[in-house]
DNA sequence: TATGATAATTTGTGATAACAAACACTATGA
DNA sequence: TCATAGTGTTTGTTATCACAAATTATCATA
């Protein structure tokens, strides 16, 4: 067994009664290490060592973790340790069909709000997507795919919607991060659906932005489901 | 302002190493305090009388709040104080959109599982709710209403699903309870949805039963939307 | 009486320590 | 060689305490 070691990769250093509680600044890394797929499905990770390398005490990465295993996104094995859940079939069938409620309720939504330049932000986000696909950086591909979603799905206007569809990221990440990785070279047209999505917003056809966001969701597990066991 | 005093209730003492962790104890208790309406939007619920209550330290206490904030059942008000939301028209909208979709799909797959016994079980709870309402039991119809609906999502077995929902309850939860006293005396006529969402089950038509539960949600919040401010 | 500064209290957050349950390892026996 | 009991370690949970920020109460001043 490898030892884990540092999984945070942690640079800057938290601050204690800097506006924002330790616990939320320990849980935003903590949701980028999923997001990201920076941590895999099955691994330990244990209060002790990530408040050493957050140089804190327990009781705020104990906070983080608790919403984490709250949201579905982390859990207790045998309820003695916090572990990152393994990715089954029926779990990921049913991510997936909420996601395609949600977001494409937020799609729909977002299409009568969402500002010219939002909609040209998130087009950029595409090509950046793409280049960093190319490039095989995996995080920054990750991370424009979030932001492209995102920056449409804000613009419902939606704060309990909004959320609800973060924390199913959350638990698709690990996942996710998986899959680009082994089907990486055989798929770019997930971008197909994207473009569909942009021109559909500058339409303002709520219904083809739905379709379209409830098409790449589609696609999106098809592929990667495909690609791997 | 009245002193809040016991908001809890409680009767049987919390155990401590007695199988589930205290925690969990309290947040259970709480939850049906959500779900029942026993605490009222805008209500404070600070850590340390409810510690003293429930004769625990404020850790347990802590965690169970932080739990239900993050639910968005609970909200923290400038940072230092913990209340239970107010209700406004946008939040009560977004919550019913969410609810229709989400309780439309857990409903038109439970239309594929469910067993006849459970079927027949939710049909007595119809019976018992209307009774506890002509005896002005808000309680006992809450708590029937509540498994009525819970009965039935339990069987889409999509424990994610059934997980997101629960959280929506609970954040309507102290609104319901306020608008069911209001309308108590001009309402029963919901249900004519629930017998129809019965014998939609029974004649295994899940877009019937879903189309049932989606109505039933929109004449709720319709009802009692229009019996107060 | 109204208003603003200031002190006292209350509040959630974070650190430290003690604890019990689960886990991992080792020695023992067949 | 393999199963098993025993022991030490690791783990999350809870209690207690210290702290800073927000709230509330008090009182001087206009």
């Amino acid at each position: 067994m490898a030892a884990t070691g540092s999984v945070t990769g942690s640079i800057a250093k938290l601050q204690r009664h800097s506006g924002e509680p330790l616990r939320d600044q320990i849980l935003q890394r903590c949701r980028w290490l999923l997001l990201g797929g920076h941590v895999v499905p099955g691994q330990k990770l244990p209060l002790r060592p990530l408040a050493e390398e957050f140089n804190t005490s327990l009781m705020p990465v104990r906070d983080a973790l608790n919403r984490l295993v709250a949201d579905g996104a982390l859990e207790l094995s045998s309820s003695r340790t916090i572990r990152v859940p393994e990715m089954t079939g029926d779990r990921l069938l049913e991510l997936h069909e909420i996601r395609r409620a949600l977001e494409g309720m937020a799609a729909e939504q977002a299409t009568h709000h969402i500002s010219n330049t939002a909609i040209d932000r998130a087009a950029q986000l595409i090509g950046e997507m793409e280049a960093a696909l190319a490039a095989g950086d995996f995080d920054g591909y990750i991370r424009n795919h979030y932001s492209f979603h995102f920056t449409i799905y804000a613009a419902a206007n939606r704060p309990t919607l909004l959320g609800m569809i973060e924390v199913l990221w959350l638990q698709v990440g690990p996942w996710f991060r998986q899959g680009i990785e082994r089907a990486s070279a055989m798929r770019i047209d997930a971008n197909t659906c994207h473009d569909r999505v942009i021109g559909a917003l500058r339409a303002r056809d709520a219904t083809g932005v739905r379709a379209a966001i409830e098409e790449d969701i589609f696609d999106r597990i098809e592929d990667l489901h495909a690609s791997g066991p």
